[in-house]
DNA sequence: TTTATTTCGGATATTTTTATCCTATTTATA
DNA sequence: TATAAATAGGATAAAAATATCCGAAATAAA
């Protein structure tokens, strides 16, 4: 469904949000260990994930990765997908036509497009900041 | 959401259903013509799909491939899926956990099992006969 | 039985994704 | 200002997915 590292970006995504609400910045080191993930690999994703303006970074000593705290509400899952895998997975085609076109329908369309928009009605209408506090109340896991 | 492999592996499957509904086998050119992949790329994608029984292959001159027209309305999207990319799409964490287990969901478990059952449902209720009976009709297509 | 046709399957090549490594740059503090 | 700590980013490497090529095996028809 996503690339691995899209399924990365989320987790890594989490586990700052979890830290940025204590005032706390972290490493790509203390984020690989956390989501079990390639620490170097979790970096360049991070920085990815910067360059789109979804999380924040600070360089040099006492730097690391944070998201603002006021602002965990309003970053949804979308915005982290499309910033790594862009959005194909919920706007593009199911069978790879190069576009969704009503008009010009590739067999599973009327099939897919439900099951599609409801990912896309999922990822947009889920916050970090609740995924987040189901991760702090131990609801949720962030490794096996 | 679908590897290419899969994305073919369906487009070439109705093809194939069509033709079959009129008595004809195909050979993996016409297919490759027919949905727009790589000829021989395709063929290998075939021989996965006749492995799992999902298609049939006639070998030698006159052959080709087939399926069984009185099957055609039991054939699910879901067998296709299964024989390609495997059942990770519509059984697996959505962020890669080991599995998707309820007793230890990962962040996006709860908002994710809905939309993939959706998947699920709509890949094992969505039979080759439908899809085939919609293309012939020129409500959908095979290729851009 | 020979020939033409067609799938099967192994080997290989290319591209994309995933992953690692090393250096440059930035920044807080001593 | 010097130092240590941290992200940024380029260069590679490894693995997986995608794609191509060719000879072997099977089969129908001449
Ligand atoms: S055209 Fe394929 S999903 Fe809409
Ligand atoms: S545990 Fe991740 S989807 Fe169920």
């Amino acid at each position: 469904m996503f690339s691995k590292a899209c399924e990365y970006g989320i987790k890594a995504s989490i586990f700052i949000a979890i830290n940025s609400y204590e005032g706390k910045r972290v490493s790509p080191k203390e984020i690989a260990k956390e989501i079990n993930s390639p620490q170097a690999f979790t970096a360049k994703i991070l920085q990815a994930l910067v360059r789109h303006k979804v999380i924040n970074s600070v360089k040099g000593a006492y730097g690391g990765f944070e998201v603002n705290k006021n602002e965990l509400k309003y970053i949804k899952l979308s915005q982290i997908v499309k910033a790594i895998d862009g959005d194909n997975i919920y706007n593009g085609c199911g069978l790879g036509l190069e576009k969704c076109d009503e008009n010009h329908p590739c067999p599973v369309h009327e099939k897919f497009k439900d099951v599609r928009n409801e990912l896309k009605h999922m990822l947009e209408n889920t916050s970090l900041e609740e995924l987040a506090m189901d991760i702090k109340s131990g609801i949720s896991f962030l490794k096996a």
